[in-house]
DNA sequence: CGTGAGTTTGACAGCGCTCAACGAGGGTGG
DNA sequence: CCACCCTCGTTGAGCGCTGTCAAACTCACG
């Protein structure tokens, strides 16, 4: 049933899998809406064009007809899938670089949101393809990108079917963690409901799971949705490895 | 964290995307293990040989060198990651068309086990490189075939994340059953604990919740492995979508 | 300073897990 | 050919983790 033509490859836990999947961005244009001149490095960066979502902005739903394909290139993009009955999954938070919409059907499966204020760039499908026509190695790019995807997609299974509230957690505070290099400070700029969402839990269990890690001394809560990583190896023990 | 590079599109629950996923066999090939004269519907049909594996066998392991990717020509084979301390989770059961082991880095990143006796399909990776760089179409149709994965991927993790062990059971029912084009009759092959890994649950709630489905008249357990849906509908309602 | 959304904390309940025993096949060896 | 055994599936009893319901608290914003 499913998971078929899956992936492999990669066991090298210091470095996630998906971080791959973000596409190049040049490091001068992350903040920029402005459409970036040919670049070797970023072959979609003088495709469609920018443009800024305010905070808690939809950019597209489950089922809209699906005519584009969106790289996001600063800010956070939540997207999910929802029960006929509300009940919500988030299938993962998006940063720069990464990309949604990708789609060989017609409709787009899910919901994007933005979390934050974010710049988020439209690429008609056609100019993509046009451009895979064009350069066979970026369809390769766009093959590995995927099964990057997949592998993030693969460990976040694990997660949600095999791991207790607080192994959950303490994987997704490292997995922001590496995502940032490694910092010892993350941001959080989704509430609660969110995170709860996105590992499978209620914004109760999640509140009271960082409490725990709060008074353990394994984290500190800062001020503007920051949070520090006291003890990444301890972390990663009660993470029970990803 | 995770999915990013995403993909969309597909709204049409009664063809579930992953079904797309499964690159095309020639009905003649299904079972044999010849390699196949070249055949237009299917460009991997003249690469690598095939070679049947015994049920409960292991074709390769999470860690393993990634040389190769593999093709379940018939049979049911199984992917699984496990956690440091025993705990499985089952990525997906994989059928004939189904391919594994389709890889960017340097280790397969899963565990492949067959279920029962299969046929499988070895490809060197160097072959499908070339095949890719020759038809530049058939990269398109890998990268098509993994983002249907990823759509099955995204749908466990509503799955896994949100739903009931119910809900988790009628759905795994019916997903076999689109598997099969709607067949009242599936098979399974797997065990019961391949199931619960499957789905985040343990042997006994699976146990149970089929007990429950059978004395509710939703279903009814046949000799061999076989089980009959005997009611779609309510068992479509008990998925809660999907 | 008032208001409201989001977060935290508490009390309690229930779903699904754990531990345990029993039953049903199927394979093996005497 | 049958008895034994071993694995797997089923059923039962009890409990614990996490969800539910509710209230207090925090903080950003007007």
């Amino acid at each position: 049933m499913s998971t078929h033509a899956a992936i492999a490859a990669h066991a090298n836990r210091a470095v996630p899998g998906y971080l791959v999947s973000a596409l190049a961005i040049s490091p001068a244009s992350g903040m920029g809406a402005a459409i970036q001149p040919r670049n070797p490095a970023d072959p979609l960066a003088s495709l469609g064009h920018s443009k800024v979502y305010e905070r808690e902005t939809t950019v597209f739903s489950e089922g809209d007809a699906a005519g584009s394909v969106f790289r996001v290139m600063s800010g956070m993009v939540r997207l999910y899938k929802m029960l006929p009955d509300g009940r919500r999954q988030i299938i993962g938070f998006l940063q720069a670089g990464d990309m949604m919409g990708l789609a060989f059907a017609a409709q787009y499966l899910y919901t994007a949101e933005t979390v934050t204020a974010t710049t988020i760039q439209r690429i008609p499908r056609l100019e993509l393809d046009a451009l895979m026509d064009a350069q066979p190695a970026f369809a390769r790019k766009l093959l590995s990108a995927t099964t990057s995807e997949l592998i993030a997609a693969q460990d976040q299974m694990v997660l949600l079917g095999r791991k207790s509230a607080a192994e959950k957690v303490a994987t997704f505070l490292l997995r922001l963690s590496d995502r940032k290099g490694g910092e010892q400070t993350i941001d959080l700029p989704m509430g609660r409901s969110d995170i709860a969402d996105h590992l499978g839990l209620t914004t109760e269990t999640v509140s009271r799971t960082l409490t725990k890690l709060k008074s353990t001394r394994l984290i500190r809560i800062l001020v503007g949705g920051k949070l520090e990583l006291l003890d990444r190896d301890a972390l990663a023990d009660l993470a029970g490895g990803f």
